[in-house]
DNA sequence: TTGAAAGCGCTAACAG
DNA sequence: CTGTTAGCGCTTTCAA
């Protein structure tokens, strides 16, 4: 294993200062033509990198951004990890990533960790733990030591920083409408994350649907299930009783689920019963018949959420906070009806 | 923005030398228990964190190893993922994560940019273009400059370093062999990763399979479609030209697709056709009727990567390259039909 | 045109 | 018990 070779050793080789070699390298106008020749061929050829690590301490910079996401199983965080992996690596960044599981300690504990020096900020959708405890010092005191902060899709106005959100409640919105225009009467909201700022806007954006078409609000049709219950169970005396005609899911796993209990139970879809779900994975592409979804664009939302941050490291002056919003779209498939055109 | 303490500006506040200020901090017996005990005090209560950047370049080591990835969509590897992180941050090592999207050049760019003294090591699982080039040279360059390197699941015999592989002969062969135990006669293979070594690997556990039952290998009825081709028409004429009553799909997508397909033509699954696909991912456990797949233990591979990764980071003496195989198990679902108990 | 020296933040060997 | 010094690898004055 050879030893890493430093400005030290060829500054030995050619018997000049290291002064000299690191002038050479950075093509100085200090250093005579041939010097920086000689010495340029060399290092290109002992394959010389200049050792970054001494770099960042030098600059106190280190290239480097923290991404904290809750799970990366998810496909709107995966998405969303892919559009800033690639403005990142566009623009000469590293990425330390971490995974919170949702749990509020692993976030305290990994931001803790790595304001050490190791970042220059951080990107952060925010661990379901954080939002029910809602305590944000951590983030708080990392933008007080200077490390600015990106906050993605779970955000809260408790902390001031740069915010990329997807427009939720739109989204929520939209799919309602479109429910009640394809005939629609009973509409159920379907939920495994009440807990999260997402969904209460995604709440927010069901009933005003009903409210903008006067259709009363009926607070019995909205079911919080836990990611542990029995799907069934909850579900079905619901259907039935309610007469409920469409099911709008605000994640996931829940609208496929809703989908085979529905189609268990001989219904028939989307004749009987539509379904909508957010967050467009490949699940409900695949599935049959196929979910029509809400689209989050986790891509772009990741992509702006890096460049957010990488315009405010790469600038000096203290740019304002702003918020991003990306609108949702509804993608159309099998699993509800055709708007009726008049 | 407070500028982040330092031991210099403890030193001063104390009127102490900075030597004094470390070994307090770092607890040494050579200071006096006072001493320590106002200098402990006054750094907890100031929030002073080492910098580990100059911790890095003093000590050589970073506590940070690279993850190179094909494509964080895919779910083995998102596990897998899961997996690493999870065993990273239990040793306190952080990660540096990269996405190759399945190109060589990519790669070998990311290979290049981050043996820069910021990591101590890598894990990768190999691009599709690199497993076609055939060019190592990134690889055996890093462990040539000191860097370890545990390469996972996609690996190459060219390349001499620790190894984390899917038992991918054995999956296919058992999902074959169930299928013959079934009463399936005529067995497609259906791939869209037959560049890959593992593609290669569960090809021959296939045809092993066939072999040792005694059934005949028709290698018309090994189908490599290209990710964009037009599925329906590449499968319907297999289908029904080949009498066709099972289909093992090699990779997750590819499952999902020809069920789709089988059921639009009108066939009944299992009874007219069984399938079997690779990849365990959410998809084909909630498709209706749910696929049975060959789980790959995507985390239990990440898992062990890093830990191997690990276990040399810290070990000194320099301990053989080990390669250790991680058994798939069939999962058996509404796909396929029961074995017939005798 | 080149080099010496200081410093980024820290530790460790050695003196005092 | 405390401080001085050197050094990790690099850049950047400033002096020669």
């Amino acid at each position: 294993m050879k030893e890493r070779i430093t400005l030290k050793h060829i500054a030995k080789i050619f018997d000049v200062s290291i002064a000299t070699v690191s002038k050479s390298l950075n093509d100085s106008h200090e250093i005579s033509t041939e010097t920086k020749k000689k010495i340029q061929a060399y290092a290109k050829e002992q394959n010389y990198k200049p050792n970054s690590i001494a770099l960042s301490l030098l600059n106190k910079k280190t290239k480097t951004i923290g991404i904290i996401i809750p799970n990366i199983l998810n496909s709107f965080f995966a998405k969303a990890f892919v559009g800033m992996e690639k403005v990142a690596s566009e623009n000469g960044f590293n990425i330390i990533s971490c995974i919170t599981n949702e749990s509020y300690e692993k976030e305290v504990n990994i931001m803790e960790l790595l304001k050490n020096g190791t970042l220059d900020g951080f990107i952060i959708s925010l661990s379901e733990g954080t939002q029910v405890k809602q305590d944000f010092s951590h983030l708080t005191n990392a933008i007080n030591e200077g490390l600015p902060i990106v906050m993605f899709d779970r955000v809260t106005d408790q902390v001031e920083c740069d915010k990329v959100i997807v427009d939720d409640m739109e989204g929520a919105y939209n799919a309602t409408s479109h429910l009640i225009r394809t005939g629609c009467k009973n509409i159920a909201l379907l939920s495994e994350l009440y807990n999260l700022s997402v969904g209460k806007l995604r709440l927010e954006g069901y009933k005003k649907a009903l409210r903008d078409h006067n259709i009363e609000i009926d607070e019995s049709l909205i079911i919080n299930v836990n990611k542990n219950d029995d799907f069934d169970a909850t579900l079905i005396p619901f259907i039935k009783d309610k007469n409920i005609d469409a099911i709008l899911s605000l994640d996931e796993n829940s609208a496929i689920k809703a989908e085979k209990t529905v189609l268990n139970k001989g219904y028939n879809i989307p004749e009987d019963m539509s379904i909508i779900g957010f967050t467009n994975g490949k699940l409900p592409r695949f599935v049959t018949p196929s979910i029509s979804t809400i689209s989050q664009h986790g891509r772009v939302v990741g992509a702006e959420a890096a460049q957010m941050l990488i315009n405010r490291l790469n600038d000096d002056e203290d740019r304002e906070y702003k918020t991003k919003v990306i609108n949702t779209s509804l993608i159309q498939r099998e699993s509800t009806k055709e708007t009726v055109s008049n």
